[in-house]
Order: structure tokens, then C-alpha cells, then sequence
DNA sequence: AACGCCCTGAGTAGGAATACTCAAGAGCGG
DNA sequence: CCGCTCTTGAGTATTCCTACTCAGGGCGTT
């Protein structure tokens, strides 16, 4: 850690730009090698310095910083982005999380939060502010609600749900009754049997309903 | 920051909980208010002193690290999970995100990113070690591919479009020809060049695909 | 033994989607 | 203007699925 840690910042808003810059000088180990207006610059600074973080507004002319990021992230040089911004909205740390996005911090909380980010985020890791923190989480929980809600898969006798998985593997009735050695009009009850138990109606449900559920059976 | 950030340590290794108590002793913010030796006891321990953060062996006997972590999640006291582990495996890491760590290390480098980590964490936000940085995008990117992996989604008409959406949200022809005001057999004829286009035969394909895609319009 | 449940099979009816073919009007570029 | 695509509409046939009813044999419980 006897070498500098290299830094640009991009904001729009000069008196933002000097707030950042007075926090981030208060930490000798970095050292600030350009700070820019907008994200066509700041593409340009990271070009030229490619240093080894770049602190960039989301709100920017010309580029915002999650295109800024997303071309990091394509592109040569390994600079680590943080994105420094107001937005606390769900969909805007999903889109930066994509971008490639190293940290994420609030801007009413930069004061407490920036230096740790750089820190980490300089050290390789990545820093989420707290508010952030539980999209992480949300990021994989639509898959386990529908691993959990499932209405009363587990009331189905072994034959149907056999059954039902045949169907979800993309099989009509007359393939699950060949490959079961049944008949088709056996495989039919079930399909009917199944559908009233788990209160499905109308043209193709349990096909649906099957689809929907796939590897969840 | 005036008051000490309390931590507690399991590890089932004696010289390792030596290692990472000398390791944190050298941070006068940081208090370590137990130490123990698997994950019963780090359960126990959070329970009684409620540390601001845990930091946990994921190998440890009785219970271990990723467990206490869910237990955590679940539970009332907001302690702060730092997962610290030789484990470099994507399901690993993912398994202590969803388990709600907001921080995990590898023990190779927990040298120069522990104290980062706990800072990181104390302050309320997120550290992950470099390694692991990567995994986060893999948690999207399966989604992602499916998005580029459209076979000819590009290529479909406006009209198409606008069909291939309502049949995936599981309306009928008649129903599609009612709401847009056309002949149900206009549908049925847009369903066939979609079908074309796609490379679709069999039977039902389209629903199906419709359904696989959905979202993805 | 009687009852319920599961698996099996069948009859009949109709709705829905696919697989073909054909055709007329609108709009656009060469 | 001619050809092209898009959109609209229709005819016909077939397959698949749903909805309804009925029935025999196996198996376990009460």
C-alpha cells in the first residue's frame, strides 16, 4: 500500500465535485488524477489515467455513469467503478450491480460511507451502501417465493406427479401414455384428476401451470 | 464512531481465532466480545452480546457458519454476518448471500481485506472479497442470456409483437382478436408466421415459447 | 366387511391450437 | 408502376387438451 491508490471523480455539479474531493483528500493514500463534468469525459479521463477507481455521478450530460460503467466493464483497463449517486431505487442498483458496478453509495450518506468504499473497493473488494444492501438479497428471492408457493404440489399422489413433471418436459398426453405403458385416456384422468386439485380451469392451465412450476416437482 | 464496534469470533481453529483476534486487536475501533469455537456457541454468543458484527467459519462443527447466518436473518438482533472461509466456489458464495452475510472474506487474503471488511460492514454496508466480486453478476446473468439469446425475436413485426405478448400472459386467440378488435383468425394466421419465424412445430410450441419468454418481450 | 383412495380405462363433447392454402388492401422502396 | 412486406380475413383438417360421466381392481383403514 506504499503506492498511491489512483482516482477520478465525475459529477456534474462542481460544488459536488469539490465536496468529494475534500473528503477523498483527507486520506493521503489516494490521490486524485483528474475530476470531470460529465460522462463522455469521464470515459475519456479513465482512457488516459485508467486509474484505479472511478467515482461517478449517475446523473451526467452527454454519458451517465451506468453507460460509463457498462463500457468499463467491456472494456481494457480493470478500474473499479462507484457509483455515487442520490437514487435509491430498487431497479437503478439492479442496473448498476449489471453494469459491473464495484460500490454504490448514497450521496446523503458519502460522508461516512465514501472512504470505506474506497478502501474497499481499492483493496478489490465491493461496497453497497445499507440501504442497498438488501437488493442483494432481493436479487435471487423471486425464485425461492416460487420455490415456496407452490399451491398444493405436495398433495399429488406419486402417478400424477410423474405425471405433471412429463408434462412440464414438454410431452402430450399420448407420449407420457407410451412412455408410462398406459393408456392415453388413463393419462387423460390424471390430468383431470390434477387439475381439480390444484383448482386449475380452462383451455391448457396444467400445461401452463406445469411450465410455470418446472423444476420445482 | 467515538463508541467501539463489539465483534464476536468462531472459528473451530484455535490458531486461526489467534490470528484474526491479533489481526483486529491492531484496530482500537473494533471490541472483540467473544470468542468460540463452533456455530452452537456463536449463536449463543450473538444472542447474549448482540455484537454489531459476527465473524464466522462456514466449516465449524454443530452448526455451521452459513446456518447461523440464516439464523440471523431470521432472527431480531441485526448483527452484521461476515463469512470468512477458504471456500472460492460460486455456490458457496451465493448460499451466504442469500443467507444474508454482508460480508465475506477468503481466508488467503483476509490479511489486507479483513479490517476493510469490517469496516465496510460496520458502517452498515457490504464487502465482498475480490474473487467473489464476479459472482454478483453471475447472479443476473443467467437472465441476461436468456434476454440475448432470443432466437429471432428481433426480426417480428409490431403486430407480432403485440400478439406474442398477450399469449404470453395467457390469453386465448378469441380473446387476443377481441381486445385488439380483429378477426380471431387473424390471430391464428399471426401465430403461424410468429411460429414460422421462430422455427416453432409441434404442438402448442408457441404457448410454450410465449411462456419460456415471458418478460423477455 | 365396508368404505375411501388410487390407478387404470373408456365414452362423448367441445374448445383451442397447429398446419396447410388462398386472397385483398395498405404502404414503401426501387 | 411493380414488387415486396405487413396486416387483415377466411376455408379446411387434424391434433391436443379440457370437461363431464362411468367402472373395475388393488390396497389400507376402521
Amino acid at each position: 500500500m506504499n503506492t498511491a491508490i489512483t482516482l477520478i471523480i465525475a459529477d456534474d455539479h462542481p460544488l459536488m465535485r469539490r465536496g468529494i474531493r475534500d473528503l477523498i483528500a483527507a486520506e493521503p493514500a489516494f490521490k486524485i488524477v483528474a475530476h470531470v463534468a460529465n460522462g463522455r469525459e469521464a470515459w475519456q479521463a479513465i482512457q488516459d489515467h485508467h486509474p484505479a477507481v472511478a467515482v461517478l455521478d449517475i446523473e451526467m450530460p452527454l454519458q451517465n455513469g451506468l453507460e460509463v460503467a457498462r463500457a468499463v466493464r467491456d472494456g481494457e483497463h480493470r478500474t473499479a467503478i462507484v457509483l455515487l449517486t442520490m437514487f435509491k431505487e430498487e431497479h437503478v442498483f439492479n442496473a448498476a450491480v449489471d453494469a459491473g458496478a464495484r460500490g454504490y453509495v448514497l450521496k446523503e450518506n458519502a460522508e461516512v460511507e465514501l472512504l470505506s468504499c474506497l478502501r474497499a473497493v481499492a483493496g478489490g473488494g465491493s461496497f453497497f451502501s445499507p440501504l442497498m444492501t438488501n437488493f442483494l438479497l432481493h436479487r435471487t428471492a423471486q425464485a425461492k417465493q416460487l420455490r415456496q408457493q407452490k399451491p398444493g404440489l405436495e398433495s399429488l399422489t406419486p402417478a400424477q406427479r410423474r405425471i405433471l413433471q412429463m408434462i412440464a418436459e414438454d410431452k402430450t398426453s399420448k407420449e407420457i401414455a407410451d412412455a408410462l405403458g398406459i393408456s392415453s385416456r388413463t393419462v387423460d384422468n390424471h390430468r383431470a384428476n390434477i387439475s381439480e386439485k390444484l383448482g386449475l380451469h380452462g383451455s391448457h392451465s396444467l400445461l401452463k401451470f406445469a411450465f410455470d412450476n418446472k423444476g420445482k416437482l
